[in-house]
DNA sequence: CATAGGATCGCCT
DNA sequence: GGCGATCCTATGT
């Protein structure tokens, strides 16, 4: 089932990070072949209030401007000049949450994201970091303002995987030290097992 | 216009 | 665990 728009739309960007978890994400780039795997960590950022997001104290530039936009589109940007992170944007139009995916378990398209460059180990099926993902998948910053529920382009679906609890990692958020004391908040989310997957 | 620094990665030691 | 790559973005003059 595809993710709804208004799924995107619940206001609780905690949850909803948490909920993404064993969610499928995929993307068919430019009419070519599926790529797409298992959302394994998230992260959520959940401005104004949080001094971590690129939308701390509502502030808006053309960088982020579309993280103000309804909940359902994608938030694309450029980091370390050479790598682009990929954020879902959440809540209703005007609330800056957003929800970075920074690990998946590949399972759509094999060939097609080894041929993308991304070397996937055998010891440790996870497809790890932020830039790694959006590497994987083909996603760049043409996709920015890209809505994420039509099933076209990029979107996300429920397989039917329930994830317990106790099988839910919550931790710091990686690389944000400039957050001052909102850099210790456990806004990361991260799944323990891959086994508890319906793959 | 100039500048500093970043929601990172992979290779090196 | 340290560091270089690499360039856009935001900010200040």
């Amino acid at each position: 089932m595809i993710l709804s728009e208004s799924y995107f739309k619940q206001p609780d960007v905690l949850y909803l990070s948490e909920n993404l978890l064993g969610k499928y994400l995929i993307s068919q780039i430019d009419g070519g072949e599926m790529t797409g795997g298992i959302i394994a960590e998230t992260e959520a950022y959940r401005a104004p209030e949080d001094r971590a997001s690129h939308a701390y104290g509502n502030k808006m530039t053309k960088r982020n401007s579309v993280m103000f936009a309804s909940g359902g589109v994608a938030y694309v940007y450029l980091c370390y000049g050479m790598h682009n992170l990929f954020n879902i944007v959440t809540n209703l139009e005007g609330i800056p949450h957003a929800i970075l995916i920074r690990a998946i378990i590949p399972v759509i398209g094999m060939e097609t994201i080894k041929k993308r460059g991304v070397i996937i180990s055998k010891e440790d099926s996870f497809i790890e970091g932020p830039g790694n993902v959006t590497k994987a998948l083909g996603i760049a910053r043409q996709h920015n303002a890209l809505p994420l529920y039509l099933g076209k382009t990029i979107w996300l679906e429920d397989c039917g995987n329930t994830i317990a609890t106790e099988n839910i990692i919550k931790a710091p958020r990686i690389g944000v030290a400039y957050a001052k004391e909102d850099a210790l908040l456990p806004w990361r989310f991260r799944l323990s097992f891959k086994r508890v997957l319906k793959m």
